[in-house]
DNA sequence: ACCTTATTGAA
DNA sequence: TCAATAAGG
């Protein structure tokens, strides 16, 4: 009688691609359990949106395991710190052994990884430990053997790697018997989200991915940039739940790209996936972006503006810059922001209200359903020069220009500015005065010109540490 | 993964 | 006036 495995899930929600489950399953029958932890996930500022795709994940992975007739079990604690002593007390009621599961690199999640090894191990149950699950998971490092801070150079060694390492997909899981009754789970910390727009249903996010594939991926490069057009993936809010598993992502990109003859190592969203395991393998390294600190330390001395106006303005959409408010609200009406958006939103709260980053980045986590740390983080820092790779401190968007350029005719603000819809091509981008006073739009927050200087007079002569 | 300003030469 | 180009934040 072989000894039953227990995968525990994580932020790796799905049946789909899973190594933990599937070498799991090689070694003997499986169980599968999830461990929610609400007041951990309010401190760590997930979002409502993302905690209600994470239920609905939930309840269809519950489903499609009882179908599968594998058990399924859903526990409860307040904090990560509850976690090992839920799950020793819960492998010994049941008998088990053997625990599965896949790393997480966040300082907290780490830690509570590490906890539950200690604590399972003294227990004598075998802890099976897997790496995160990224498209290269093995260290890219250069030839110094440090890790890399600059995007390009890592990229070329990423690609170099995932060429000599190509893993096929890992199959679901084999029913293991009789399917057995299905449980509405108990979910209670669930909040609402856009169901209309990202199903909670592994099924349709895999065809998202090949229809996505299939149709957009050859113009992805040229249209990505205009968030009135849908040329992005929008699959960002199932890879946050891991919903999608990295290795089927490359497998379907390698299928259309051959279909159309064209080299997978070339294509520019792969290029995305890279930004990913980016971000996420660089907080292993570099513990201080899990404690909210800047990458560059020299960044720490900049004095950011105090200014409640200015950031509820922003939070809100209504700081008298069109594009920037169409992108928030986008933000808070859907959860989601397309990828140019995040850009021009973040550099304007960091550079152009001169706010700390890190309350942008707060606010995104609060909001994003497809929230997740190390990209928001990373993204946050690269916008307000303080990062990795970062932007050098005197790029700084101009929210009118970038406006004119990736919404030439103005259809993403006439989309969620209501008050603008009527205003010409020609005024959209930065309406004269007048004209807001009649639409009911406010006037513009800041000064740009001036607001541009005291940016950079702000970041000038930092002292180096 | 940017923008401004100065300069030049053409309309 | 205006587009193209270079330099520098």
């Amino acid at each position: 009688m072989k000894a039953t495995q227990l995968v525990w899930l994580r932020n790796d929600l799905r049946l789909d691609d899973h190594p933990a489950l599937a070498l799991a399953a090689e070694q003997g029958p499986i169980q599968v359990v999830f461990c929610a932890t609400p007041e951990q996930w309010q401190q760590h500022d997930e979002s409502p949106a993302k905690l209600g795709l994470r239920a609905a994940v939930l309840q269809d992975i519950a489903d499609r395991l009882a179908q599968l007739g594998i058990p399924f079990h859903l526990l409860e604690v307040d904090f990560f710190t509850d976690v090992p002593d839920e799950l020793l007390k819960f492998c010994q009621q049941q008998n088990i052994s053997e625990l599965w599961f896949q790393a997480e690199t966040p300082l907290d999640e780490q830690r509570r990884d590490q906890a539950v090894n200690n604590v399972l191990s003294k227990a004598n149950i075998n802890v099976h430990l897997l790496a995160e699950d990224l498209l290269v998971a093995l260290p890219v490092k250069t030839q110094q053997d440090e890790p890399f801070k600059v995007f390009t150079p890592y990229y070329r060694r990423w690609l170099q790697i995932l060429e000599d390492i190509q893993q096929a997909p890992y199959a679901e899981p084999k029913p293991q018997g009789k399917a057995l009754k299905t449980d509405l789970l108990k979910c209670d910390w669930a909040g609402e989200f856009r169901d209309d727009l990202w199903p909670g249903n592994e099924q349709k996010a895999l065809e998202r991915v090949s229809a996505f594939c299939e149709i957009k991926l050859d113009d992805y490069k040229s249209q990505r940039d205009f968030p009135s057009k849908p040329a992005t993936s929008t699959l960002s809010p199932y890879l946050a739940n891991g919903q999608l598993g990295p290795r089927r992502l490359l497998a379907t990109i390698q299928f259309y790209c051959g279909e159309a003859n064209r080299d997978w190592r070339h294509d520019d969203w792969l290029r995305e996936l890279a930004w990913r395991d980016f971000y996420k393998q660089l907080l292993l390294y570099f513990p201080r972006l899990s404690m909210g600190k800047a990458f560059k330390p020299e960044t720490e001395k900049v004095i950011w503006r105090e200014d409640e106006a200015g950031f509820k303005a922003w939070c809100e959409g209504k700081t008298g810059f069109p594009i920037v408010d169409a992108a928030m609200r986008q933000l808070n009406q859907t959860g989601w922001m397309h990828n140019r958006l995040r850009m021009i939103t973040a550099s304007f709260l960091s550079k152009l209200l001169l706010l700390d980053w890190r309350r942008g980045e707060q606010y995104f986590m609060q909001t994003l359903i497809d929230g997740e740390f190390a990209a928001n983080n990373g993204g946050w820092q690269w916008s307000a020069s303080t990062g990795v790779d970062a932007a050098p401190y005197f790029r700084i968007f101009n929210p009118t220009l970038q406006s004119e350029r990736y919404d030439p005719q103005g259809l993403f603000i006439k989309r969620f500015v209501p008050e603008l819809k009527d205003v010409p091509i020609k005024q959209i981008h930065n309406p004269p005065a007048d004209l807001r006073e009649q639409c009911g739009y406010p006037q513009p927050v800041v000064d740009y010109k001036q607001a541009r200087k005291d940016a950079i007079a702000a970041f000038k002569d930092l002292p180096k540490d």
